[in-house]
DNA sequence: CAGGATCCGCCCAGATACTG
DNA sequence: CAGTATCTGGGCGGATCCTG
């Protein structure tokens, strides 16, 4: 490969690796977000979470937690009773990432009108282009 | 449907719309963010965009700045030369997205040790269940 | 209740060829 | 150089059915 030159993704470091991506794999993705950020609220049980979300279908769901709880983001507890019980709660790492995302959270809540007035704009000169 | 209660995703607001949704289906996108923190650094032309990137198509690229530009987040100029030249900006929004960016990209290096760690333990302590 | 397993459609992204 | 146009497949995610 000998990727020389400019290879500029976000502070790619030595090995030539880059570790946003594998954060952004996870924050790109749609559920895992929003099941972070409810778990930030406190703990919960699946069909809790499975209603919370709302439009996730189980399967994402399972998916979803399992990458999380296997990215140490979220801890998984199974209490022995019947019905089965099980909880879902960030770890500690897991709430430190709450803080970068609660930033993304504030800038989107700041700024959707704008980019909203911005698609707008763009639209309607396009539309009128095309006229 | 009539979802009263517990619709938790991120500050969702009176509209029953999610703002970070919008914000989040940018983010999320494998190559915006990746091109939002190469504009940080300066104009950039098409082709030096399809360099630096590295890994993604022509189509892809086109795609995603025009998603950029119609959200207002970057500028497009054509100069009108032989051959032609367009340059690609961040907008002062744009730069302004660049804050949280940027401290998602610090908290993945901060953490992505740990991350492998857990996946690493993860991925063993399951492999020995099956053993 | 908390999933596992399977099937299947659809969309997205890559590859390729062409153009102003 | 900076794109557009078209085809194509692979994968993601939903729906459905089943289990401890």
């Amino acid at each position: 490969m000998a990727v020389t030159h400019t290879r500029v993704p976000f502070t790619p470091d030595a090995d030539g690796d880059c570790p946003v991506r594998e954060v952004l794999d996870r924050v790109g993705d749609k559920w895992s977000v929003l099941i972070v950020v409810l778990l930030g609220r406190g703990t919960h049980r699946f069909t809790e979470l499975h209603r919370a979300v709302e439009g996730i279908s189980q399967r994402m769901l399972t998916l979803t937690l399992r990458a999380l709880v296997r990215d140490g983001l979220v801890n998984r507890t199974v209490h022995a009773s019947v019905p089965p019980r099980v909880d879902y709660e960030l770890t500690a790492l897991g709430r430190t990432l709450l803080v970068p995302l609660v930033a993304l959270d504030e800038w989107a809540s700041t700024h959707r009108d704008d980019i909203r007035a911005a698609r707008r704009r763009h639209d309607e000169a396009a539309a009128a282009e095309r006229a």
